[in-house]
DNA sequence: TAAAAAAGTGCAACGACACAACTTTTCTAG
DNA sequence: CTAGAAAAGTTGTGTCGTTGCACTTTTTTA
């Protein structure tokens, strides 16, 4: 890696720790784009070379959450479902938030502002075709068959649905209990 | 109803209908908030004091959707289950769009521009409680049942779902036959 | 009928973001 | 090793959605 795209890592790692850290500190709507491009040491419009929007600056690392959500379809141990490998995925993921606290504080953070809730949710349901993807794949349906899809979107939801409830694993446990006897039926019905 | 009131509803229809005509014309996003105020003759705050944003100027009409959706539950003929009749007054909504070309228009209008599909997205997903709400009161589970919550939310989750498909007739029936089998078996578990 | 409460309206301004012109830095071809 | 292409960064300027403050008008109450 050259010494330019370094460099770019580097001011764009600097960006989004500068971000980070005011956002954690005073709150979203009460830090501008102007205070992190002077955080950073850099102008304003810079910003927006290295992320499309102010929200994007919060959502920076990409944990490749679509490569896991895959895995976690495909590489499902004998015998289990798909809802269920998906079910468990889901509730692996919230417990993630539990442990780290710094991720908790990253949750709080994207869940108590509207604009970050909405912007999440919609990089979150970005992975809806590839997920309805492998599990067609997996069960032998034709690509962008509309169960396979329904499943993979509603899947999806589940992590919306949990958040702002009072028991978030019982949530997630039973909207997959509506989705598992459906798909036991329209798998079935395919291979 | 005074003077007053008259006057203030007459600003208010005068706003939307030239956004919505100035919309349909020349597109959502080369329409400036400013435009619409100068073709209602009014300020541009004038414009934020009858409508929160933007967006809401396009959804001014409010047909009462929650209480037909609500209806559709409550008033569903003998022998319907919940998502049977969830199923019917969705694909009803869909049918809708094609025989009335305003609508339609309309439609294709809030559909093609993402802003509004976001903001229409939220105002439809608002019902979810209300839904949940009436479904636990049928099958008789303690209101804020995670099972009759998630059936809510997926039911809704559908038209969004259906939209942007080859066939979202077939899209819909898909999704409601993930949902069918794990209701009844939820039902009975009630009752 | 006078005063106070409420509602309507507008100006100026802020914050996010786009765009264009220009400078500096890094890479590459000869 | 150097000239120039290419990319990164800066600055400035402007648009658009949205809001706070001040002002005016209408309605209500004493």
């Amino acid at each position: 890696m050259g010494r330019r795209e370094r460099k770019k890592a580097a001011t764009r790692q600097a960006l989004a720790d500068a971000a980070l850290r005011l956002f954690l500190d005073r709150g979203y709507d009460q830090v501008s784009v102007r205070d992190i491009a002077e955080a950073a040491d850099v102008s304003t419009t810079t910003v927006f070379k290295h992320f499309p929007s102010k929200e994007a600056l919060v959502f920076d690392q990409d944990t490749d959450q679509e490569a896991a959500l895959i895995a976690a379809v495909r590489d499902r141990p004998e015998g289990v479902s798909v809802p269920d490998a998906l079910r468990d995925h889901m509730l692996r993921l919230h417990a993630d938030g539990d442990d780290d606290p710094g991720l908790a504080r990253f949750i709080e953070l994207t869940e108590s502002t509207p604009a970050l809730r909405e912007y999440g949710r919609r990089m979150w349901m970005r992975h809806e075709a590839a997920l309805a993807a492998v599990i067609a794949e997996d069960a032998g349906a034709p690509e962008g068959d509309p169960a396979c899809a329904a499943l993979a979107r509603f899947a999806l939801e589940t992590v919306g649905f949990a958040r702002g409830r009072s028991d978030s694993r019982r949530a997630v446990e039973a909207a997959f209990d509506l989705l598992a006897h459906g798909w036991s039926v329209a798998a079935r019905r395919m291979s």
